[in-house]
DNA sequence: GAAACTATCGGGAACGATTCCGGTGACTGA
DNA sequence: TCAGTCACCGGAATCGTTCCCGATAGTTTC
């Protein structure tokens, strides 16, 4: 690197101080000293992209090995040295190229959160929640949508392979049929955590909140509260989690011994294409059910203004609970009754295991594939409230 | 890269043909053909990390050069050799390492975005927006969380460069104080775009939505269904956006000659620390206003519950309208007429405007320095529904 | 006083791609 | 037959780091 500028001997140098704001350096061979320094030619071609540490240790007078060290906080250097060195890293402004460093350390501090809709409130909770963890760490999120869409979700992961992230957090469509692209991943050593809508293919951690549990709290609730001819309403039965939510509801009922009827119990698609039609049909019946469990909010909002177009009292003709706490439903009048799901805790959850998914990469003694179940929270509102109609305080959160 | 296995000669060879899905060469040295593939003591080490063009190159018989070639759509290849490669990459499930491409290229196809909170529906209908943009050109994103903090803010654009981004979307804190860091990006070649919280300093691309016509909208439609006597309520004045909102609010008065009071103008940020205190002071006034302007939805949601408590009609006895839409807005009871906010669009807009400064990057002649201005538009519902109450429906966006 | 050790540093080979440059054989036309 | 052109391909430099290995001078140990 450096050169004697007398015998063009690189080896045997040697800094001996400063002399003007310049390196001097000494040569063994021909007994010399001499320093180094930008000459014309070079001060005209200085136009560069970017500082790198080839300059820094040019600047400096050390090879760029030191510089490295300096950087990467070695004990093998001299403190002087790694002053001097950080003095003209700060000079320079030069910013470390995390490309290149990830190039060689095989690992980027990158991760990618796959999610149906970034601009969901659930999953926007999740991924502010995995960032409280990954930002610490000094991780940057990659975060992907896949518009419930498999061929994205596909797309999405080979990006995220290709960019070689440490590790991958996803949520699979409604759509997902195969879960080879996260085979791959995990093939070419990316650990990968699902969450929500989990899978039992793919060997990785999974965090759900516990959905069959969920839904027996809610239906005990309604029964708690005294209703007694009680309906479902949920999307169709290709959805882990809905026949979760459903079969603890059924369950409860066969537990009291309380006999549904067929017609109150609606398991279609419909409900999310064309929801206020299916609702009104139902809420028309003569024999109508006196209390309903949504399988979402979502849902139980829609039916909120189906029972308020039919002017039918809420809760006093119509008990009503629903699924996950959408933000909406502290604030529908009145206001919904749900269970809440932890989502900025599922996202904790899902960033640390991830982590220590990826602690353990190299270990093949180590295997998590255990799921977690995180339990879901009654949240009792104006929808169940029979006996008197309280108003609740909640906070919105703060917007733009 | 290919050797001769008989005179060991490298240059000179020339693939001939497969044999026994082997690839056979020709040495015009020795003359003689031979064929490559793995011999024993190579099949030992092959637990391999990942496969890369040189596993392929080895594997086909051609040079890293062809197979790069092959997977760059370069016209300077055999369209035999390419159909090789490309099945042998198929084979062998090779992925390309993005890392070590961004190297060489100087691209990354990443843009980072940085929002003060990722879980606010404004930020993540943004981010939604830019991906759709973003995405179809195969750009990735780096969703990075300010948290109202500058220290963040700098870390987080810090990052950002030493992760060589191509470019940077960005919405500053409420505490930012510097743009050093952003003219640091620029310098590096970074091009930065800013939305809706914006500043004079930093030569970039901004987009926003016209504050001051939208006030002056809100303002309007009060006056025009017939109130009066009018208040605002907002932060302090040390953010850019309440002045331009406050001041349409006023502009608007004084064209129609209104006369509003000093304590119908509430600026303070105890409005976001305890709103209600602030907001149950002014309404239980004996000569409190008939219509209030809240510079955001949030506000105008803490009044309605003060209303709620107060027992005051709104809109007979108060009218009310906010700003931006929130999600909530048309849930609550009675719904909140507000100006939204084309959120989605001000993403699309920014990543827009973002892709053309990086594709002009180089022309030292192309400057993009407008601030983009969207127009709010005028949502009415039913808390300035003076004349007679009716429902609104809206449909909630799906969620978990 | 030789050997062993320590502190400090430089050289150079990776990492996995792209891309420039030059080479080779085949073909073309005079 | 020979120069010129074209299609195709390989070699090697390069991107900006990290990190292993070896070198050197000074210090300590026996």
């Amino acid at each position: 690197m450096i050169k004697c500028s007398y015998c063009q001997e690189v080896s045997g140098i040697r800094k001996t101080g400063k002399i003007r704001g310049k390196q001097r350096f000494f040569c063994k061979y021909c007994n010399r000293h001499f320093t180094t320094g930008k000459n014309q030619e070079e001060t005209v071609a200085t136009q560069k992209d970017g500082i790198t540490i080839k300059d820094i240790a040019a600047e400096v007078g050390v090879s760029i090995s030191t510089v490295s060290r300096a950087l990467n906080g070695s004990k093998e250097i001299h403190s002087a040295t790694k002053e001097m060195i950080l003095r003209k890293v700060e000079e320079l402004d030069y910013q470390q190229h995390y490309i290149a460093t990830s190039l060689v350390r095989k690992q980027t501090f990158t991760i990618g959160i796959i999610v149906p809709e970034l601009k969901t409130d659930f999953y926007a909770n999740l991924i502010s929640g995995a960032n409280e963890i990954l930002r610490p760490k000094g991780y940057k999120i990659f975060a992907m949508q896949s518009d419930e869409s498999f061929e994205h979700e596909i797309a999405n992961t080979n990006a995220l392979i290709a960019s070689r992230v440490d590790g991958i957090i996803a949520s699979t469509t409604f759509e997902t049929k195969g879960f080879a692209h996260f085979e791959r991943a995990k093939e070419k050593k990316i650990p990968v955590v699902f969450f929500s809508r989990i899978n039992n293919v793919v060997d990785a951690p999974k965090i759900v909140v516990d959905n069959y549990m969920g839904a027996k709290m809610a239906t005990e609730h309604l029964i708690e509260r005294g209703y007694g001819k009680l309906g479902f309403l949920g999307g169709s039965d290709n959805l882990h989690i809905g026949n979760l939510r459903f079969q603890g509801f059924m369950d409860t009922l066969d537990k009291h011994g309380i006999k549904s009827q067929e017609k109150w119990i609606i398991r279609t698609d419909q409900l999310l294409s064309d929801p206020h039609r299916i609702i009104l049909e139902l809420l028309r019946e003569k024999d109508r059910p006196d209390a309903v469990f949504t399988m979402t909010d979502t849902i139980g909002i829609h039916l909120i203004k189906c029972a308020r177009t039919l002017k039918i009292d809420i809760p006093n003709e119509l008990g009503l609970i629903g699924f996950s706490d959408y933000i909406v439903s502290q604030y529908i009048s009145p206001s919904l009754s749900t269970m809440r799901q932890p989502t900025r805790e599922i996202g904790m959850e899902a960033a640390s295991r991830l982590l220590k998914a990826i602690a353990n990469k190299n270990d093949k003694n180590y295997r998590d594939n255990t799921t977690t179940v995180l339990m879901p929270e009654l949240v009792t509102r104006e929808s169940t409230d029979r006996v008197k109609n309280r108003s609740r305080a909640g906070t919105p959160s703060r917007q733009q």
